[in-house]
RNA sequence: GUGGGUAUAGCGUAGCUGGUUAACGCGUCAGUUUGUGGCACUGAAGACCAUCGGUUCGAAUCCGAUUAUCCACCCCA
């Protein structure tokens, strides 16, 4: 029989990784709860018009890269993004009659049939909030701020934010005018795929990587300079609450985000990673923006929102290249080195009582030598040990050493161990948080 | 969807233009005697050379297909 593979585009979580994934998934947790958002969670899959109506029926995402399982009266998709799940059960719960605004996070695995690159997976996860009920600039800087905070408190260095504002309807409409005119005059210059986004979305030649295209493109209209009143003011007074709280921005016309819904903000948080041959390239790791139309475009009352999707596998990738590990890598409290049958027996009895005490306990279940328990006991990081033999049991006494400072503690090996370990190991950890 | 690169023990790699027992580092395991780890030394285990097929007297090495992975376009987290 050959052996089964996971589909591609999946990856398996290890017990060496998930770690860091369960201390990265706590500190998600604990920021957005800080900053007044809780936890929502949403099926898997929905009808696949729930996508193609809040995402967009032209988006790349909804036309080529959805799982869907056809049904005789509905389809259904599971889900490429989190807004439209999020904003669905908003909606259907009645939780936007509540009070304004509405703060929700998740944290979820999402699916698009893509081809497979290096933080480009068909399966992957995200860590997103949605904010719905504000219109005001301020909401788009505590949105950001959000991001920027989970961003740096993981010590992360060189992450760029780019913001834009891509207009409401009305000024949009009248933009693409503007560039289609613009682009006109040089049709015949223009490379295939351009000469098609003419038509389908002209926002996307300013992104073309062709070189001609950039040329022709050095002068065309931006948006920022189409902006009706509300939209221009809305982006400034948002600049300059980004100022006020200190954060840093470029500001980047060419940001045009591929789902539908987006209105005025969008934002990017970029950072590097490197490549198979170790170049770096940059990588969008958090993206967001407004949606003021997408609860109208779902059935709900006018409502305007926002809200950003952070890639927690190229979160994850960024924090190893940057050498920034959330966890130990192997982590044990005390391990008992017991030398002969009824040591064994007494290290079983302790290490189950501390164990129940919620101390990271571990014995011999190798049959190794003294040596080479002491060798498996520093490989797995045991911060004490404790060697019991015949004379320990007889004297009912032995020696705990700390295996970082070489400290010897005599302690007694009845009922009050578990006691006075734990005042030795607070003792030890204050000590090491005073360096 | 289109185009290109890569594929050798758990991990990282060597293996030149096809020629016998596939090499090295890290890791793992055991030991370096008498009851205390990190260093060092000695030894061991571990690979049908991604899979399938072809060329050849002979294939890890050449050819084809498949799969996986990486990159570019596209798009995005």
């Amino acid at each position: 029989m050959s052996l089964l593979k996971r589909p591609k585009g999946t990856a398996d979580i290890l017990p060496s990784q998930s770690g860091e994934w369960q201390k990265l998934e706590g500190f998600l947790h604990q920021t957005a709860n800080a900053f007044g958002f809780r936890e929502i969670r949403v099926p898997t899959f929905e009808e696949t018009e729930l996508f193609s109506r809040g995402v967009g029926e032209t988006t790349d995402v909804v036309q080529k890269e959805m799982y869907t399982v056809l049904g005789s009266k509905k389809n259904l998709t599971l889900r490429p993004e989190g807004t439209a799940g999020t904003i669905r059960a908003l909606l259907e719960n009645g939780l936007l009659n509540d009070a304004l605004p509405q703060r929700v996070y998740y944290i979820l695995s999402c699916f698009r049939h893509e081809n497979v690159q290096k933080g480009r997976l068909r399966e992957f996860h995200q860590f997103g909030v949605e904010m719905a009920g504000s219109a005001q600039p301020s909401a788009d800087a505590e949105v950001i701020s959000l991001a920027k905070q989970i961003l740096d408190q993981l010590g992360l260095k060189g992450i760029a934010l780019r913001i834009n504002s891509i207009g409401c309807p009305v000024c949009r409409k009248k933009y693409q005018e503007a560039l289609k005119n613009y682009f006109s005059g040089s049709r015949e210059c223009l490379c295939a795929d351009c000469r098609n986004r003419l038509e389908r979305n002209p926002m996307r030649l300013l992104d073309c990587k062709v070189e001609s295209c950039q040329k022709i493109g050095k002068d065309a209209p931006l948006i920022l300079d189409y902006l009706c009143e509300e939209c221009s003011q809305h982006f400034e007074k948002l600049k300059a609450n980004l100022e006020a709280l200190g954060i840093e921005y470029t500001v980047d016309p060419r940001i045009v985000r591929g789902l539908d819904y987006y209105t005025k903000t969008v934002f990017e948080f970029i950072g590097k990673i490197p490549d198979e041959k170790g170049r770096e390239k940059d990588q969008t790791i958090c993206g967001g923006g407004r949606y003021d139309g997408l609860i109208q475009q779902l059935g709900g009352q006018y409502v305007p929102a926002l809200g950003f999707g952070m890639g927690l596998e190229r979160l994850l990738n960024i924090l190893e290249y940057q050498k920034i590990s959330l966890t130990e890598e192997k982590f044990c409290d005390i391990y008992f080195v017991p030398m002969g049958e009824a040591a064994e027996i007494k290290s079983m009895q302790l290490t189950a009582q501390l164990r129940k005490e919620g101390v990271s306990a571990q014995t011999d279940v190798m049959g190794r030598s003294l040596r080479a328990q002491m060798k498996y006991a520093d490989k797995i990081n045991a911060r004490f040990t404790v060697v019991i033999g015949d004379n320990e049991l007889e004297q009912g006494e032995a020696v705990l050493k700390n295996m970082k400072s070489g400290e010897k503690i005599s302690v007694r090996l009845d009922h009050t161990f578990a006691e006075s370990f734990s005042d030795i190991e607070i003792a030890d950890r204050l000590a090491g948080e005073n360096l």
